[in-house]
DNA sequence: AGGTTGACTCACC
DNA sequence: TGGTGAGCCAACC
């Protein structure tokens, strides 16, 4: 497969790491939202990496975004009370519910 | 260089 | 709703 050049790389961190500064408090966007919102539909993986390599280091709230399911991160312990924190309950199976607490990129425009 | 892996997603059942 | 399997794409090893 193809790999991403390093200029591209760069290019592509900086434009998920914008995007997920975005997400107002209180709401949550997928991977794969992300993807398209930096432009490179289709890497939702390099956007799961992208945010782990910045995590904790780079101040953004990276536990706002899940996979389309409201799956959390996998390991991340401290993931389910981050967004509780901020009044995001989390469902009996310890899902999100995505159809409440997706963040609609279209509110970033009115701002 | 080539198979494996994963902070993903979609389609089915 | 919830679990599974196949498709994806670059990083890893």
């Amino acid at each position: 497969m193809a790999r991403m050049s390093d200029a591209e790389k760069r290019e592509f961190r900086k434009a998920v790491y914008e995007i997920v500064a975005a997400i107002p408090v209180g709401k949550v966007t997928s991977y794969g939202v992300v993807a398209v919102l930096a432009g490179y539909p289709g890497y939702q993986r390099m956007v799961g990496r992208a945010l782990r390599d910045a995590y904790p280091a780079l101040d953004i709230p990276c536990h706002r975004v899940l996979t389309c399911q409201g799956r959390l991160v996998p390991g991340w312990s401290e993931h389910p009370d981050l967004l509780k924190a901020e009044g995001i309950p989390l469902k009996s199976n310890g899902y999100v519910d995505m159809n409440v607490y997706s963040w609609d990129p279209l509110e970033m425009l009115e701002l």
